[in-house]
DNA sequence: GTCACAAGTGAAAGATATTTTCGGTTCGGT
DNA sequence: ACCGAACCGAAAATATCTTTCACTTGTGAC
């Protein structure tokens, strides 16, 4: 049947090249064309079948069988499968190593794996810098809350509006405000017991602070989620949390980032509410997925 | 014959895993059970005929064969190929994977670790899946464009706000929609050289998929951006990209990591539309954010 | 509930690929 | 030139993979 995979793969001789050449002596000529077809291209013998391998060479089926068996595999299949990890393994060698920014004239391939790249730095990056100290408090006031309002505006905002749907689907009341004269007005009705949650990148943005100054002057708990830990926004927050702010590039704008940021900070918020109110988040969370079942087509499987 | 190594190898799709993960849903009982084998334990499938997965699995050699042509193979000799390189990529390095859940009693620390990890794998998911092909059809469409309308409820609403606020930035002229009827209403007045976009990770939310379906018999180029490339939302679509479906716990709904997808796609949309339009949409993104500028406070002291 | 129909599944037939067999060919030595 | 042994490839034999088809299971309609 077919060689144990440990002996095809961990095997201690990785080089096929250099079997190829100590074996070559004891081969006859057609064994040694097809050993050398094998060893100047893997990945393309890996391709081709006995017959295929055979013609390529000019050989006949039973010389590459013959020449597989020498090299050391029970017969051509297993050979073949070798072939086939070699290649992988050639292909992997490359490092990938995406250093560039994105530019203008990039193919479309490379966009999205720069773009992936660089979100996953930015995520590695804002979980490295995050306070869990900061975010247990956050956590824990969240938990706790009578009502809690979300303030953001632009990107931000949707990220606010993000936080809010998440919140309200394990039972607590949540508001996104990204009007500023309705987050004032409704901050005046904060006291404490409240959570009031800020959320801009830059830290400066006055139609978030302004909300937040008042709800945390009506002794509402708040919380700023900024990439700028010294910025005004921190002023009138009990706690903050740091998104990372990474480099930016002309055709990356810094929103980007900042949005893959800030969104895994508002996740570790709900998860970590979540696992605060569990006996009462897993049934709401499990209600809320059944009452949406009916607005979904029978899909075909 | 056999499959070009190119393909094998080389294309966009390097990760096997996130292969099986976003097609699972669409495979019947048999075929994933397979499908997980083969996940698991690539190198020790790569050892297997038909016939001794078949047992492995308890299924017959038609459900494996079947299989393998759900991943992409034309048969089950070139996902063992497949199967033997991605074994000798994961004998060469590797990487240690977080594997468990996010349990209730996990400490804060550790959700932010394990959070930032799964999104991180995410994302490779997503990169690995996406068609470039599609991508950049997409693109071209959306940056010829005369108008686009953007649909998408609950979760993907966001995501939808997200791509129409980016591309009004660049000077495009973009709507998004999280009211059927109105969307419904929009997709009337659209016609060809127009662009709709549907984003629903389950791709049978009737709500997204109406008014995508009148934007496409109105003749506009539609776009669906699905976490099932086999649902219906798909049969109005002349441009599917896919979003990895990443397995999904109590405390981590879908739609968490759905929406991380989801939000790649939608970049990888906008830098390509930004490339395509360079000339307007550098001198738009410069100004927005010269206008933005007067909103912000002089950073303290 | 139960009926009809579609989807899913595996046993077995059919098609391909691999291995073995075996007789012809080449080549060095005499 | 003749002999023998190693070499080689065509074709048979075997193993493996693919397709077909009938049976089962699940699902929606009535």
């Amino acid at each position: 049947m077919t060689q144990d995979v440990k002996e095809i793969f961990g095997g201690p001789g990785g080089s096929l090249a250099a079997k190829v050449r100590t074996l070559a002596p004891s081969m006859t000529r057609s064994m040694q064309r097809v050993a050398e077809a094998v060893a100047s291209d893997p990945a393309g013998c890996a391709a081709l079948t006995v017959t295929g391998l055979a013609e390529l060479t000019g050989t006949s089926e039973a010389t590459v069988v013959r020449t597989a068996r020498l090299l050391g595999y029970p017969g051509y299949r297993d050979l073949r499968l070798a072939l086939a990890g070699l290649a992988a393994q050639q292909q992997s060698g490359r490092a990938p190593a995406i250093t560039t920014d994105i530019a203008v004239d990039d193919p479309i391939a490379d966009v999205v794996t720069k773009l992936a790249y660089e979100e996953q730095q930015t995520l590695a990056d804002t979980a490295a810098g995050l306070d869990t100290v900061q975010l247990g408090a956050a956590v824990n006031a969240l938990a706790g809350a009578r009502r809690t309002d979300v303030y953001g505006v632009g990107a931000s905002g949707l990220v606010a509006q993000d936080l809010t749907q998440k919140l309200l689907r394990i039972g607590l009341i949540a508001h996104a405000h990204s009007d500023p004269h309705l987050a004032v007005t409704n901050a005046v009705q904060l006291r404490s017991g409240d959570v009031a949650i800020a959320i801009t990148h830059s830290g400066s943005t006055g139609d978030v602070i302004e909300p937040l100054r008042v709800a945390f002057e009506h002794g509402a708990t708040t919380v700023a989620i900024t990439g700028r830990p010294d910025s005004p926004v921190t002023q009138y927050a009990d706690h903050v949390l740091t998104t990372s702010t990474s480099r930016e590039s002309e055709l990356r704008p810094a929103a980007m980032s900042s949005r893959t940021s800030q969104l895994l900070v508002v996740d570790c918020l709900f998860v970590g509410v979540a696992q605060r109110t569990y006996e009462t988040a897993a049934p709401a969370l499990a209600a809320s997925y059944e009452a949406l079942a009916h607005r979904h087509r029978t899909s075909p499987r």
